[in-house]
DNA sequence: TTTTAACACGAAAACGTTTTCGCTGGGCGA
DNA sequence: TCGCCCAGCGAAAACGTTTTCGTGTTAAAA
């Protein structure tokens, strides 16, 4: 059970001082060979290594970036973190994450609880709870304090920093054209309530496609889901709600839903009442996850790329992080969404 | 853009000493009230909050747990992640996550990243090129170095940390009885190569309860997925080698899966022989999933609670780091698992 | 008036680094 | 012989805390 090997040990063995074993295992030109190949041999035998506690104490960085989700059992916001960590490490940085479980408290605790010095910038997208409050305050203060911060997926504008998101609205725009173009007449769409930015412009971007297409919404065809229905015991409730409205518009020959599990769930009750998929009615959904791709028949879907965002998201993080000179420039990225094309559409 | 206020800007600012700054916000006794309510309201108005980096440095604890896993963008792990967050930081710790992404050489690279001060101790599952290899070295080295460590899921006996595993044994003997018990007369099992120890054992659990029953097992009922083919391209080949299978043995009545997916698959491919589920053939899987949930039919499963190994291990984490001065005392922790019934099996 | 004790505060060390600057001794040129 | 330069090394500061151990002042006790 010993303790890892510091400088002063190796210095009080080898009878030399600290300043000289730490430059001599940094090879500098100051230090004789023979004690650099003295030192280098003895820290090599007792594995040394930095203490990075120390180090971050002197550099006043940690090399250490701070993510903050609502949720991560959740294979979006997953592969976000896989995209994160997979740059993070490549550029020698590593990620601490935080859940904030959709919750305001938690996320104002998480922020609260590594800008103290544990890390050197945020990777965030927005709980549910912080939208509907509108209560921004924590965003801004740790920007004050000069720690930046990238956000993605669910952004504020009102909030100035470098944000990654998607093009929701075109996204779904594009969604919902390929329905009409398939020959859907009466086209539905499943979203969450509109705090929610993306189900608002997911909704927005199919207003839009029925206007390219000459046809005017039926609000009858609009299902505005409450958002405590996704906390699993509720899917069931979903499922009714799906189900009235599929029995109020016998005409629905395509839906449009805001996720995957809106979908999927969707496609239940159409089979359930003997719809045939896609001849009868056709499906596509939002994000790219695991369900999509396995659930039968599959789901056509448009890909938010989320590896890709984290990658992004934190390629920008350790820009702004290793050039702290440059002037203030926020940039905002947007991904490229697709539309991949399964079993669930014509 | 201003820098974080640290004591000594206080101490300044009041002019009084560093000592008086800190033991008046620590409401010690030395200090006058006056003196208290001066500093304490001037840190309130500077928003002061220590710094965690020197704190850790003079604790010689950072409050930090590394978790390493194999892979997030997998609902087991990310349920797992879940738990520790929630009693770490329940109990005042960070989480930082490593991926290893079923390499040995990312395993130990991330090790060292964090063993290196970063954190307090580890909580991993090894990746399977780790398991395969054989090299345990790098876990030998951290926990004599007096870091402990805790293994989940996929660990080794060799290694003395505190575990935290399911009885796969168990788990999947249970689930081979359902099916026998349900009157299936050739049950199948898809699982993987022997050296993943998990896959390894869930095997046993099978032979096991056929040998209850009093029957003898047919190699040809056997199939050993190779790894390789979980890497998403080769899901095809996949579902070739189990069309395969079920070509070669029409009489199988039953399926087990070592995990989700490979129940998922071997459904599609008997739905696409025509047979009916569950009146022709019943499937079961392992690991509660998403895909399990949804799938139609939904799948019955064996629960491996991640969430709960999770809490468990990081609890057991905490422990050994808050009284280091016990004897040394490693506990393997077995969570139970449950058959969660659903509409794939009678 | 002198001693003592309580009270209020400050100096300094420690955690483990890196880095700047200063010091020493020896070799060299003049 | 004297002065100078340079190689090789050490002392010390700094990062931001906490904590131990003084130290000075004042009021109470003798």
């Amino acid at each position: 059970m010993k303790r890892k090997i510091t400088l002063k040990q190796i210095a009080n063995e080898l009878d030399v001082s600290i300043s000289t074993v730490s430059k001599a295992l940094r090879n500098s030109i100051e230090i004789s060979e023979d004690t650099r190949e003295k030192v280098q041999a003895f820290a090599k035998l007792y594995n040394y290594r930095p203490n990075n506690i120390a180090l971050s104490l002197k550099n006043r960085k940690t090399k250490t970036i701070g993510v903050i989700i609502p949720e991560i059992v959740h294979h979006f916001f997953a592969k976000v973190i896989r995209g994160i960590e997979l740059v993070a490490n490549k550029r020698g940085y590593n990620v601490i994450v935080g859940l904030s479980n959709e919750s305001f408290d938690k996320e104002v605790i998480n922020m609260q609880m590594l800008a103290n010095g544990s890390i050197d910038g945020f990777i965030l997208s927005i709980s549910k709870e912080t939208l509907q409050q509108q209560d921004y305050h924590h965003f801004n203060e740790t920007i004050s304090q000069g720690m930046p911060i990238v956000m993605f997926d669910r952004v504020i504008n009102e909030i100035h920093c470098d944000k990654v998101i998607i093009d929701d609205m075109k996204g779904s725009k594009n969604a919902v054209d390929k329905l009409l173009k398939n020959g859907c007449k009466h086209v539905a769409i499943i979203t969450t309530k509109d705090y929610v930015s993306v189900g608002r412009l997911r909704t927005q971007g199919y207003l839009q496609a029925l206007e390219d297409y000459k046809m005017t919404p039926d609000s009858n065809l609009i299902l505005k889901v409450d958002d405590e229905l996704l906390s699993e015991d509720h899917l069931d409730s979903l499922e009714k709600e799906i189900e009235e409205l599929f029995k109020r518009n016998k005409k629905i020959d395509g839906v449009f839903a805001v996720n995957e599990l809106y979908a999927i769930i969707a496609m239940k009750v159409a089979r359930k009442m003997n719809l045939n998929i896609p001849d009868d009615i056709q499906f596509i959904g939002f994000t790219d996850g695991v369900l999509s791709k396995h659930a039968t028949p599959s789901l056509t879907t448009v890909s938010q790329h989320g590896q890709e965002m984290g990658e992004k998201a934190a390629d920008l993080l350790i820009n702004k992080l290793e050039n702290e000179d440059e002037e203030e420039q926020y940039e905002t990225v947007v991904i490229e969404t697709n539309l991949i094309e399964r079993e669930s559409t014509k």
